[in-house]
DNA sequence: ATGAAAGCGCTAACAC
DNA sequence: GTGTTAGCGCTTTCAT
């Protein structure tokens, strides 16, 4: 490994003057300059960043903590955190809890403030409690993909108005003329998925339409539990013409449920879900569903997480980030009910 | 930051002996220990892993190359490796090059050797000798999904036979009764999966069945670019009774293509991929395809990649270890076809 | 404009 | 067993 001492012998100076080229360049004669940067590139020189980190008490490491990757969701919040992050000039390290609070705590305390100068959680099983208490002797969290907008969490946050984002597809549904309508409510580790639930069903009680119990039903966040929810949701309630699902994935999984049921999507039975991940555009028939722009709300919080950092430390009520407005995308999944009512 | 030597102090005792303790254990009295770990205790003190890298000469952190993490094989690879790494006590870097060898070249001389103890590239746009070299100036590299078992890169690496793969659905059709099928040839970041597509060339023309040229179509890596060439696919040649891609997200595009077509999957046309990605499983019919155990394969190259890296420097001859041999999933995308011949 | 020196938090000889 | 010392590669005052 080439060191900086050994550039600096080579260009006939001292390493204090290299520290400066790499940095100020401006108050280093050109020559001088000149003379270290050919000497850089003659011995391949690449600066030790764990050096740096130490001496500058701080790293261009930031950590994501999520429950599971595999989760199709995530992937793409990662790719915009990390194109965000590169763009800032940090890396990027990913830390998988597996859904377990264990690994997630041992990863904040081994993570933060050293290897990772911040992190970006989302939704996990650790309390909000032991978060801020990490936070305040570790590195600055930001909480992503808050569900509640109304209430802060108490620590940094880029909030997301999933209750808009349900009371958008309960319009959707009431002016297609659905009246009908089942739900499936997933439960995104971290917690139910109950503001865009609240948010649906307030839209639907305005419409002085009160949702059967037996057409809620509540499970994983997975396509196969989608599934197999849906396949009860229909034998509890027959009559329904329209799904609601808390997100994509379930979605999915009602519409491949429907199909084994020999139901017709969406002319037997509409279906609407939340978020707008890649697959729902990709699967037949195209998913109608609420976006909620995951890439530009990965990028708010690589921004506010950087912000912080650079700030120093904790204000007395941390901010809170609006993400973008939830937004309907009419695909191909949604129509009127057989006899509009 | 609590530092050790403020652990130190306050247990009464010198830096090295908690070095100790957190490390050699047995040459430590008991007693000193128990003092030791109090304090670390009451201080909440965190060992500071950069510093640790820095005096080590070695840190704890690996880096996984990738082209793009929203391509939904990857998150499958990525949660796997992570699990292996942290298993070994390694953190994981995800490093997304978009695709783009600039990018990926930055992120080879950043990271490794410095941030990274070591990197594992999966298929991505920079040439192999500019790999080497990388390896020779900074941390081992581990090349994984290596398609070429029969040639080995000059680089540490994984190789899977894609070719037993693609003879495999190649077998799976042809026992079916099929003879008139077409192929969608993916053509991931790192060059055509052409292993994939000559191992089921070989078995068709054992069987005397010569493809016909406008029954290959050579394409990109999603389910979008499946669906248009399967579209274009049985304009071509609509006289196809099976399509073969070489993955899945070109078959779960070409299924969907079909569907648009207004052809019956498996009944009119047998649908089969490569990979056995988790929603080859998840989509309606359930997808036929040749599984190369992804998670396997990544377990295996950590494992490859953490011991090169203890074992010091370069081998005259890297080695190259196989992945588990491919496996027929026979799911409800292939049957036999209508009239069998 | 450049050099000298101290120190970031930790580890690893080696001495006691 | 425990302390002393030096040093990992870099940054950053402070002199010159």
């Amino acid at each position: 490994m080439v060191t900086l001492t050994e550039v600096a012998r080579r260009a006939r100076v001292t390493a204090a003057t290299v520290s400066n080229v790499l940095r100020n360049r401006e108050k280093v004669r050109p020559e001088t300059a000149e003379r270290v940067l050919s000497a850089i590139r003659e011995l391949g020189y690449r600066p030790n960043l764990n050096a740096r980190a130490l001496a500058e008490g701080r790293s261009s490491t930031l950590a994501l903590m999520l429950g599971n990757i595999a989760n199709p969701f995530y992937p793409e919040f990662v790719l915009a955190a990390e194109r965000a992050a590169r763009r800032a000039g940090y890396f990027l390290m990913v830390c998988n809890t597996d859904d377990d609070a264990e690994t997630g705590r041992a990863y904040l305390t081994q993570v933060a403030g050293t290897l990772a100068e911040g992190v970006i959680v989302l939704n996990t099983d650790i309390e909000i409690n032991e978060l801020c208490a990490s936070a305040a002797i570790g590195a600055p969290i930001v909480l992503s993909l808050w569900e509640h907008p109304e209430s802060p969490p108490g620590l940094p946050c880029v909030a997301v108005d999933f209750a808009r984002a349900g009371a958008l597809a309960a319009t959707h549904l009431l002016e297609l003329g659905h009246r009908n309508i089942g739900m499936l409510v997933g439960d995104g580790c971290g917690g139910l998925q109950d503001a865009r639930a609240n948010g649906f069903r307030e839209v639907m009680r305005a419409a002085r339409i009160e949702p059967d119990a037996a057409a809620v039903l509540q499970i994983r966040d997975t396509i196969d539990a989608g599934y197999e929810a849906c396949i009860q949701l229909m034998s509890n309630t027959p009559g329904l013409t329209a799904i609601f699902a808390t997100n994509d994935l379930l979605a999915i999984g009602a519409m491949q449920a429907l199909a084994s049921l020999g139901r017709q999507v969406p002319e037997d039975v509409s279906v609407i879900g939340i978020t707008d991940i890649q697959l729902a555009h990709q699967v037949r028939p195209a998913l109608t569903t609420v976006a909620i722009n995951t890439s530009s709300i990965a990028g708010l919080s690589i921004d506010l997480l950087i912000q912080l950092m650079e700030k120093g430390r904790v204000d007395a009520s941390p901010p809170m980030l609006q993400g973008p407005p939830p937004n309907l995308m009419v695909r191909q999944s949604t129509c009127p009910p057989r006899r509009a009512g």
